[in-house]
DNA sequence: TTCCAGACGTTTTTT
DNA sequence: ACGTCTGGAA
């Protein structure tokens, strides 16, 4: 591998207009200022990673570094466009043609232009978890003729599927693994995750793991694209490294292979999603990768006070994988954190309801607060309880905006224009139609393909092929329906017109207009919320220049987009409730962390496995040290399980690493008497 | 074949 | 309390 063609930087850029010296100390300093080469950044919790990566990025520019020489890959889209708005902020002006996303927005980017490399279309659709989920259930029940084997549930199915992706494993492998239960029936799994991905294929659709599985197949098979992104990306920076499964890595040697410059910062202790495959051996086995690679620590905790640092040293110490690690505190000493032991769920609600209330008092804005759990349905009581209270809260919630049954209706219409293969835009779009069901949908579909591809013009110039060719199946269509078929083929006609595919937001009008606003409030109690949200979408999609990438964006930013969209104003001042997982990079002067019952936090499902285990425990890492001043660590000492009697919780083992005299547990809270 | 109602089992985390 | 699945009626 050459490396004549790599640019030399110099530690001091003369002009430069950024003061690196006083804003940064001197391990960061390092890290922003250092040589071209392969440099691992163990950055812990607090020590200003992200304001490393940024000062680093935009020193690499003001070195006269072209932007689209320098890819930057971060963990979400949010993350993302936080660091492109802050290096902005930095030189005075936006950086045009830096590329920074996440992996699978990166990947889309990149299948856009060379799909047709590997037999798509360039306007192929992006399956989310539900479209996948659903295309699975279809090729199981497409098996199921034939063979009387048991197989497991579809989601455990997609799991399996997503995971032998995403951990560059096979089948079989895996389920020696991870699955030895289904051993014996892994030919028939490996069998049907063939059908699974021929079918998306035919559908000129990928789901999430493509976007990574496809883009790393384009590279391998075609060495003249592979060469133009190795000799196009300079420098490679990569945050939350912990966090890359084994097809990332693979992804970021092969886009690194040329000039070696790659960046990769992260914190093993904050690694916390081996569940969907990542791999932390990434991280741990990097100076081994890539003998000679410069190793970075930034151990300086700006965030937290010393108090909250030693409890989360205390929390993490029980784990025995992890790069040893000194975090020392830069901030003067505060108050102990809090063990608050409540007699059920209810009490415990109203003791953070109350406590938020009496700090907001003390001067604490709502908006630096948040409560932090395991899992969303930890949160159901304290919903209720904000409420009564009229303390305002904004909920991460689990389902996304764009997950919704409403806007996957509606875009499903357009995906269904852009893309006329995409089978499940189609089922979706004529299964709300009065009269046609699963049954039926599935004929229809079959004779829609036939007619599509025996005289349906070459691809190209867009045509309105989809309305002519659902005139033409009419006949298949049972007698109730054939009004309501009409009226789709009329409204799909409509929507193939030149001007108007063009213009998204005109698109979704349309689609309301034509009928589906009689379906909403036909089916929906809470129409008027449903149809409220039609406006937003169809703002939202005026940022995109077409149809495509509308569609890929409303798959590809699930939830965080939402939470702004839904909360309206960004500015208000709400308690933020949120999973741990959801609150990764945040921070808040405040924290409640609550549900600490063992089979809860840690999950039942991880008590047994102790590589489980110690991933839950650096969940508990990740939320203590999401806190600036104040930490409360509750739980109740009883819970009722849906309708049945209330069962006693087990406190947290989690709890049970902490020494005693690091936490503050006496009576009475602050709040007393306060209300 | 569709649609509805009631039973059932079930709950981790997300791009 | 929730959504998903199943079985039976229209």
């Amino acid at each position: 591998m050459s490396r004549e063609d790599s640019p030399q930087l110099s530690p001091s850029p003369p002009g430069s207009q950024i003061d690196y010296a006083g804003q940064l100390n001197e391990q960061q300093r390092a890290v922003v200022t250092s040589p071209p080469g392969t440099a691992l950044v163990i950055a812990g919790a607090g020590s200003g990673k992200t304001r490393t990566l940024i000062y680093r990025v935009a020193f690499l520019l003001e070195q006269g570094i072209p932007p689209e020489c320098i890819l930057l890959l971060t963990f979400t889209n949010k993350a993302a466009a936080e660091m492109m708005r802050r290096v902005g902020d930095l030189l005075g002006g936006p950086a045009p043609g830096l590329w920074g996303g996440t992996f699978h927005s990166i990947g889309n980017r990149v299948l856009r232009r060379h799909a047709d490399l590997l037999g798509y279309g360039r306007d192929f659709t992006i399956l989310d978890r539900d479209d996948s989920h659903e295309m699975i259930r279809a090729c199981r029940e497409e098996r199921k003729v034939e063979t009387e084997i048991a197989l497991p549930k579809t989601d455990v199915l997609g799991d399996i599927f997503s995971l032998v992706c995403n951990k560059d494993q096979s089948i079989a492998g895996l389920m020696g693994e991870q699955f030895d239960y289904l051993l014996e029936v892994s030919a028939e799994i490996a069998q049907l995750n063939e059908r699974y991905q021929a079918r998306k294929k035919a559908a000129n659709a990928m789901d999430f793991d493509d976007l990574l599985a496809l883009w790393a197949k384009l590279l391998s098979d075609h060495p003249e694209v592979r060469e133009e992104y190795q000799r196009r990306f300079q420098f490679i920076l990569v945050d939350e490294y912990q966090d890359t499964n084994k097809l990332q890595g693979r992804l970021i040697d092969l886009l690194a292979a040329r000039h070696r410059n790659i960046m990769v910062v992260g914190d093993d202790s904050q690694s916390i999603y081996s569940w969907r495959g990542a791999h932390f051996q990434n991280i741990w086995k990097f100076p081994e990768r890539y003998p000679g690679a410069a190793v970075y620590r930034i151990e300086t905790n700006y965030r937290s006070t010393p108090e909250i640092l030693e409890v989360a040293n205390a929390a993490i110490a029980a784990n025995t994988k992890q790069f040893a690690k000194h975090l020392a505190a830069a901030r003067p000493s505060g108050m102990k954190p809090r063990l608050v032991v409540c007699r059920n769920s209810y009490e415990q609600a109203d003791f953070v309801a109350q406590q938020a209330m009496y700090l907001r008092q003390q001067g604490v804005p709502l908006r630096k607060m948040a409560v932090l759990y395991r899992s969303h349905f930890h949160a159901v009581d304290l919903q209720l309880s904000l409420n009564r209270f009229g303390v305002p809260c904004d909920v991460t919630s689990g389902i996304g905006f764009f997950e919704q049954a409403h806007i996957k209706d509606v875009t499903a219409h357009l995906r269904f224009v852009v893309n006329p293969r995409d089978e499940l835009a189609f089922n979706r779009t004529v299964l709300l139609l009065d009269g046609v069901g699963r049954k039926r949908a599935d004929k229809l579909w079959r004779a829609f393909l036939v007619e599509l591809t025996d005289d349906g013009p070459k691809t190209g110039e867009p045509t309105p092929v989809a309305a002519t060719t659902l005139q033409k199946i009419a006949r298949l269509v049972p007698k109730s329906a054939q009004a309501p078929w009409a009226q789709l083929t009329a409204t799909i006609a409509q929507l193939e017109g030149a001007q108007t595919r063009k213009n998204a937001a005109r698109m979704i009008q349309l689609v309301v207009r034509c009928g589906y606003e009689e379906y909403l409030q036909q089916t929906y109690a809470n129409y008027r919320a449903r149809m409220e949200e039609m406006e937003p979408l169809a703002r939202f999609s005026e940022q995109f220049d077409t149809g495509e990438d509308f569609l890929a964006q409303a798959t590809l930013q699930t939830n965080a987009e939402a939470a702004q969209r839904r909360g309206a104003g960004e500015h208000e001042d709400r308690i933020r409730l949120s999973t741990i997982h959801q609150a990764k990079g945040l921070e808040f002067d405040a924290v409640f962390i609550i549900m600490l019952c063992d089979g809860l936090f840690p999950s039942g499902r991880s008590i047994e496995d102790p590589m489980a285990l110690e991933e839950e425990r650096r969940l508990f890492y990740v939320a203590i040290t999401r806190a600036r001043d104040a930490l409360y660590l509750t739980y109740p000492r009883s819970r009722g399980f849906g309708g049945r009697d209330p069962m006693f919780q087990e406190r947290s083992r989690f709890l049970e690493e902490i020494p005693p005299q690091l936490l503050d547990n006496t009576a009475p809270p602050p709040w007393a008497g306060y209300s």
